[in-house]
DNA sequence: TGAATATACCCAAACGTTTGCGTAAATTAT
DNA sequence: ATAATTTACGCAAACGTTTGGGTATATTCA
């Protein structure tokens, strides 16, 4: 079905289909012929095409065609979509766009979003706006900022100034955790996670600190974001020092394998060793022992993000904004304080 | 850029410029020309407009043009996307598709497909072919039969001939893990999850008869599959009987739960009571105990689903294909056998 | 009653491609 | 040397929209 089919049924002239279609109310049409336009816009199920609507309106030098949508792009690493953290992200940005009538075009996970057939699809004003999940390199950046119109960093800190951002303060976060575990009565407070780039490592060192504690080498596992990485670091802890009477974690993920090694080297948590993390995923909360995290508010999150692009897309705002959302901490099971004989 | 504008820059034809770029040897251009022609595209980066191509190129009555795009639809619930299963299961598909120069293109969630933004989206010619992940209604089915030539079902057994199928055979993985349950010697074994049109179900029940085991109303939690359902439906189970010696759950993530409530109740795992549950998501050997749960290779079937979809895309088979992915039992901590005075 | 305004419509150009057809010039065959 | 063929291009239509600029007819105002 097209409009000019529709016109011929209609007896009437394109534009006048298309304008009734549109509502668009310079040239209004009589009710009598919007009735019978409507009529058989619904009976035939008619769906413009859009090829030929991105085709008009987008103009190539002036403005950009808006196409109502939006994507995501997981920029930390490849399988960040299967990490709770960002999949949870994603879907609460879907949804807070649905209900705005956008939709989420595409979520590219895995790709080299470089790559030439990606380029393609991206630069050929499909979305109007595009979500970052994650940090992203210097490159990608470059290569984004030269494409999109709107940008908007969703999840981490990105220590860019000049797109907005919806974000968790890493390193406040981290903070957060620390400051527990010192009030609890730790200072030996192991670190297991990425180091590189990492605000909440970063936290985790300024919070020491501040505390006059020493940060020690061997107190640190420099090892990847997942269950399997936070396994390999603590193993390798524990083999190195047995000193340690608690373990921080800078994602769930990671703290899942943190806690099994634990487990698996015959001590008890929190009674031996405490194990905090940060973001609260779902299932956090059914853990054994009930992980100790620091929320993070991830549907709020989701949903700012997803309303900041799109009312800066509607020209709402044009000054970077940058939105932190807060947390508190879940005080659950895996923290206690140090046995006597640790202090 | 656009062709004419090459065009001009290069002092040739618009059409001349076109052929050159998709080598369409019909008319062919001098060597000359052509090397003018691609210094000018690789000089400014040009790509073609995608809308225009598809405008042109998408016949409406015969042919459809192709976008080498495919599109990922979470059927089951809203949220499946963070549901590790589905999630890796998309990830995988993406991968192996990007490798033959596809991209996933929409990866709708927790929308509504029929929702009419939605469905121009998906309706204009713009995807040259749909995986969905999970079982889904009648309704949905009826709706993506009309508007889709090509399309795959991914993970589950959608009991349907007409498409293609790469599937983990629920009944058959079930089967797998309460065989294994009844080999401990277990007989009362309680169910804890969805019981509606999940075919995992189907086999507890089947495997159980087989056996000559009665399946008891006061066995079975019909609770959602996350770890809140597994959780609540175990607290309910628990309190309802102690009979019980094994629990099986549909999936990893409500076994999370389930694993959860058992220790709270002061339960040991497995020695009070076994767990064993399906998927074997990446974290289920993190956990404590580690969970035992039957492995169902996530990566290889989103691989052959990517893979069986554009074979029928590109026309290389035209029966619908059923390919039921092998599994096997990761034994681990989770399972043992009941004791003596239980029997 | 005539002029101004509003209503209800249509025409046609444009967006950036692809492609069938046409046509000169260059090459080959006879 | 002429005819037949090939090479190397250009012209223009078409895909389905949107939209600026029309033009009749109908309504309102002075």
């Amino acid at each position: 079905m097209t409009l000019k089919e529709i016109a011929q049924e209609a007896g009437v002239s394109i534009s006048t289909v298309s304008r009734v279609i549109n509502q668009s109310n310079s040239g209004a049409a009589s009710k009598e012929v919007q009735d019978r336009i409507w009529e058989i816009v619904r009976r035939t199920n008619y769906t413009p095409n859009s090829s030929a609507q991105n085709l008009k309106s987008g103009k190539t030098s002036s403005g950009q065609a808006s196409s109502h949508s939006i994507a995501c792009l997981f920029a930390r690493k490849p399988d960040a979509i299967t990490d709770p953290f960002f999949s949870q992200l994603a879907r609460s940005i879907e949804k807070e766009a649905f209900k705005q009538n956008y939709i989420l075009k595409y979520s590219f996970t895995a790709i080299d979003i470089q790559h030439p057939s990606t380029f393609h699809l991206i630069t050929n004003n499909q979305v109007d706006g595009v979500a970052i999940l994650g940090r992203c390199n210097k490159q990608l950046l470059s290569f984004l900022k030269k494409h999109f119109n709107y940008v908007i960093y969703t999840g981490l800190n990105s220590l860019n100034a000049k797109y907005d951002q919806v974000l968790c303060e890493g390193h406040l976060a981290s903070e957060h955790a620390i400051e527990y575990l010192i009030g609890l009565g730790h200072t030996r407070i192991a670190y297991v996670g990425e180091t590189q780039n990492e605000e909440r490592y970063i936290g985790y060192c300024s919070t020491l600190r501040k505390h006059k504690i020493p940060i020690r080498n061997d107190f640190v596992s420099n090892v990847m974001l997942c269950s399997e990485g936070g396994y390999r670091g603590t193993k390798a802890l524990l083999a190195r020092t047995r000193e340690i009477t608690a373990v921080f974690a800078p994602n769930d993920l990671t703290a899942i394998g943190v806690m099994r090694a634990i487990q698996e080297e015959g001590l008890r948590i929190p009674e031996d060793i405490s194990v905090i993390s940060i973001d609260d995923i779902d299932m956090a909360q059914y853990l054994s022992p009930m992980l100790t995290t620091v929320h993070v508010p991830l549907d709020e999150m989701g949903k700012m993000a997803a309303k900041t692009l799109i009312d800066r897309i509607q020209g709402g705002h044009h000054l970077p904004m940058k939105i932190s959302v807060p947390f508190y901490l879940a005080v659950r099971e895996s923290c206690g304080s140090p046995r006597k004989m640790d202090l």
